[in-house]
DNA sequence: ATAAACCTTTGAGTTAAGTCACAGGTCAAG
DNA sequence: CTTGACCTGTGACTTAACTCAAAGGTTTAT
């Protein structure tokens, strides 16, 4: 039996993220002591190892209550119950990549554009291109390379 | 001069983000009608599509507190300060990029490894890969494609 | 003149995943 | 027997970017 200190060093997280995993129903210690302290055993460290290793792969303590819910009563799940969750989590890791590749795709066109120059920014191609309705960022930079 | 409400349609966006803007030091109406209404200028527009524009390459609102700061005072400001500014977020974004593909490439893994089928889930390789210390999925999936 | 649509301010709620502070009880060592 | 490390519960705070509710004043149209 770990006391909550014990598990939580042993598993590199804060003693409050414990207890504010049993208030989220995602662990609860097996045992208590006399005096009211959490007691949890091996299971119950294999079960916040699966939710680190979850969390590990993206997985939002939401998605984890759910992932458990299924790891408790294997039996009357289907494999195609938790490949759902796991695709479900890819097409949304995928979308919030899309976003970011589009972010990134645009900043880089903007810090290409831009010369880089310690000379006033009166004319700087980002300004320009946050400015005006274009999406488009023109390359030719009036003072591009110059200065 | 446009009252909140027509900005804010113009621009499709909520009348209380144009308060929340105003209120954040990102974006004060050049006017006040008798009545107190607030009155939005042209310019004021226009600094509204900046933001939005900003937003859209994934600028937070502090980020564009500071662009806008230099878009006021472009005089006193180099083309370096807004690269700079455009290549910290750049930076940002492929950080965030890079933990997504690890969970992309994760979650991938796991769900090749799983059959989906109808049976019980108690020989799961994903809910197995994630009891198991190993951070490698086993593609051998002992019930694989068979079920 | 009255209803509908619009505006004002203030302040609270939302989401996610913790983190921290407080006041006090418990346990082991010396 | 006292110190220090550990534990308890409750509840407030954090970040980001809004969004909504309430109570009331203003404008416009009919
Ligand atoms: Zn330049
Ligand atoms: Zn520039
Ligand atoms: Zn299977
Ligand atoms: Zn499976």
């Amino acid at each position: 039996m770990y006391r909550i200190g014990e598990l939580a060093k042993a598993c590199k997280i804060n003693n409050d993220t414990l207890r504010f995993y049993e208030k989220n129903g995602l662990l609860s210690p097996s045992n208590r002591s006399d005096s009211g302290y959490r007691l949890y055993s091996e299971k119950d460290k294999e079960i916040l190892q699966f939710i680190l290793r979850a969390k590990g792969v993206g997985f939002s303590l939401a998605e984890i209550r759910e992932l458990l819910s299924i790891e408790v009563d294997k039996a009357n799940n289907a494999c195609a119950d938790v490949k759902e969750l796991v695709d479900a989590k890819l097409l949304d890791v995928e979308q919030k990549l899309a976003e970011l590749t589009r972010f990134q795709t645009s900043l880089k066109r903007l810090s290409d554009a831009c010369c880089g120059g310690e000379k006033s920014a009166e004319h700087c191609t980002i300004l320009e291109a946050l400015e005006s309705d274009t999406s488009q960022i023109r390359h030719e930079h009036h003072h591009y390379k110059a200065h």
